[in-house]
DNA sequence: AAAGAATACATTGCTATACTATGTGCTATT
DNA sequence: AATAGCACATAGTATAGCAATGTATTCTTT
């Protein structure tokens, strides 16, 4: 049985993680949220919930850095696709530049000490 | 005037990412709480309010991870220095863990796409 | 000596976001 | 016919960062 704190403390971590992930993938090629979801878990094993998901992309729609457009499927539920803005390129550019900031910050306090 | 959105996000990125810069920080060294906003800010450039930082040391002294003791000063204020509990370090261990989990995750995504 | 800045603790109220639970409707499998 | 999977979505709850505010002591500046 895994630490409550830990599996609270995860979840915390997710918090802005999340968004940031979804920008990045996104950016290389245009995805619908189903496939989000199912992308994410094969290619780095952090699950995303469907309650979480959905709403965060409206949010980045919201704040105009991603739009979306629904695709009719030759059989099956149509798809809404997400792509980026050129306001998302460039939000997701500062934020991988603060990510990579973040990263030294981390490493040097566990690494070296403070 | 930076984006508005990036500050929220910089923001919700430090919610799990501070309690985890915290306990490495105390886990060299028994800092007291001031010291901690002090010292972290120097050498990572990142600001934890005061507002952020006594209610956190709280919750990780009631989840068991952490200590404290009061140690009076020669003059000045006394103050509250905190304390790495056994439970803590295992904890800090697999925060490291997934932390770096989560670095190679990102790496992934940012630069080799998704 | 008085005023202000710095040290050092703490709480309250607000806001943002992840998660569980739940719901809808279509398609494929058994 | 029933179940699982696909694909969207919302409502309610809990957590944690932050601004504002408060208390009290000490140091620095005028």
């Amino acid at each position: 049985m895994e630490n409550e704190f830990i599996n609270k403390w995860k979840s915390q971590v997710k918090k802005g993680t999340l968004s940031f992930i979804v920008l990045n993938a996104i950016s290389k090629k245009e995805l619908y949220g189903y496939e989000l979801i199912e992308i994410i878990k094969k290619t780095t094993a952090i699950e995303i919930a469907e309650g979480t998901l959905y709403p965060l992309m409206n949010r980045l729609k919201k704040e105009g850095l991603a739009t979306s457009k629904w695709v009719e499927q030759e059989s099956g539920i149509p798809r809404k696709y997400y792509v980026l803005t050129e306001e998302g390129k460039s939000t997701l550019q500062h934020m991988r530049n603060y990510w990579e900031e973040l990263e030294l910050s981390i490493k040097k306090i566990t690494n070296h000490g403070i």
